[in-house]
DNA sequence: CACCTTTCATAAGCAAAACAGATGGTATCT
DNA sequence: AGATACCATCTGTTTTGCTTATGAAAGGTG
């Protein structure tokens, strides 16, 4: 049976186009790697390499083969990855929670860094309402969460401010109250409003009540369906509104009680006192960049 | 360094349960496993399993290990499989060619089971007009086409017919034709038709000019994207027209001078005392059965 | 054209590794 | 308590992989 070694030689060999500079490579006598490809081509069957021409070249089989070998040796290269990251004492798994509201392009992009980072850590992205995430958090579902503050939570957590995230009033370019170009507390108030809460019921003190009709979801994925669905209106994260505005699917609103910018406090949320590895810790202080 | 032998015996120890099974499994004595293992975890510096219950469990640190041991070994049976189908003389590479309109579902079927066959053999599905696709295999560019007939091609190579596919005549609903309800030729030879050429011009003569004003392109696809701009009516493959039509996108178009279902012949093609090996030999007998 | 260098294959000897077999300790079941 | 199945460890043997040494063939160079 063919060996690791022999399918390191097989690349190496045609990598460089010569046994010799692979016995150098790999710290080998020449007879070494003759030996070792002569082994594999016998347990094969296959003649791997023409010796007739000055440099050996690969057969046509044997350029299959490479292929074949390349991808066993990947994959040799991630077990050896995968251990030195155990050893380190990585995590094997972390599961993160945010709020939908924040699945930003940046996260993608910080997540993406974290599996070059971590290889062998296994990651979980759970997305709930912000009282869901720090219930998960509190009850130890979950090892980092992201949610708009200030909602109730218990002091089994700490939490970290990382940023703000600009909120714009929108309702469904039909709904009456695009029409009007300015817009007070009182006009709101007649128009039915959207908004979030967690599963339990718990709201987000900040995205609160306005209107005097209210529907609610636990998502703003459920806003948004149901604001484009005239449904009533709503506040939404700006980054998953503009597009819609822009493509004239939703109508921002101008209201004139709060003509600055709103943007709700985003944390970082995680058990208290909880120790944490390497990938964790390196997580929550990216994290912390966010936004 | 650890050696494929020893990641064998790990995920079989972890499948049995049983350092001794692993033994009779792989035809070794007990204390072989016993000491494999032992040297498996000296190399990865890592305890793999805890001995002390009855049977041996692997650590949180062995089940990470198990499964990147499994996808090396994935890759070491996919070489072996790729040897055995070497040595069986499958080809390295097929090129098959179809015009688009042959884009069938069951073709789909017929590609997924080539591929459990023959594994180590690489497809390439390419598609283009059916005079393009006798060229290419007159040509040597591609060893199996698939194909409408009649079209003018050399004495090179051979066809093989393989049945029928029926088309249906649609235009766009606004499309004025789409207001009558029985179309004579007359009619349609008012009305721009879209038809089908090769690049170099090269039309089939079943699917032929009708009308006095013709669109060309190359493709079904793009013939149906030009129908549904409302640029003219076409033939179009009923499996291509049929969801369309039933999603109220397209509008069959009921032509009396041809109310039998009209249905072109499709034929296999290659080049003339071409041998075949294993792989396009069971491809092409496959493929006689696609319609 | 002779000479030199580089390349690979082969043979022989050696050291390390893998192995089978035997032994003993331990947990489980009857 | 006895029987059984399991695993670790020890010992001696076999196998494997390696190095060194040598020869043949192919380019390159003066």
């Amino acid at each position: 049976m063919y060996t690791l070694e022999q399918l390191r030689m097989l690349v190496d060999v045609a990598d460089t186009g010569s046994f010799s500079a692979c016995a150098r490579k790999l710290g080998k006598a020449q007879s070494a790697v003759s030996q070792g490809i002569a082994n594999l081509e016998v347990d094969l069957d296959l003649q791997l390499f023409d010796r007739s021409t000055r440099i050996p070249t690969l057969t046509p089989d044997g350029h299959r083969i490479l292929d074949m070998a390349r991808a066993v040796l990947v994959q040799a290269t991630q077990l050896d990855i995968g251990a030195r990251s155990i050893h380190k004492g990585d995590e094997a798994h972390i599961r993160l929670v945010v709020d939908d509201a924040l699945l930003l392009p940046q996260l993608g992009n910080t997540l993406d860094r974290f599996g070059k980072a971590y290889p062998a850590t296994r990651l979980e992205l759970v997305t709930s309402a912000s009282p869901d995430v720090a219930e998960m958090i509190a009850k130890g579902q979950a090892d980092l969460g992201i949610f708009f503050t200030p909602i109730a939570f218990d002091d089994s957590t700490d939490v970290c401010f990382i940023g703000n995230l600009p909120f714009v009033a929108v309702c469904h370019p039909s709904h009456p109250l695009a029409k009007r170009t300015e817009i007070a507390a009182h006009d709101l108030f007649q128009h039915r409003q959207l908004l979030i809460r967690g599963l339990q019921g718990q709201a987000v003190e900040m995205l609160n009540l306005v209107s005097a009709q209210a529907w609610w979801t636990n998502s703003f994925q459920g806003l948004l369906h149901m604001c484009q669905q005239g449904l009533g209106w709503t506040y939404l994260p700006d980054h998953m509104a503009a597009p819609l505005i822009a493509a004239g699917q939703l109508h921002q609103m101008q209201v004139s009680f709060d003509h600055k910018p709103w943007s709700p406090p985003v944390e970082l949320v995680y058990r208290k006192h909880k120790v944490m590895g390497p990938a964790l810790s390196w997580l929550k202080e990216e994290l912390k960049t966010l936004l």
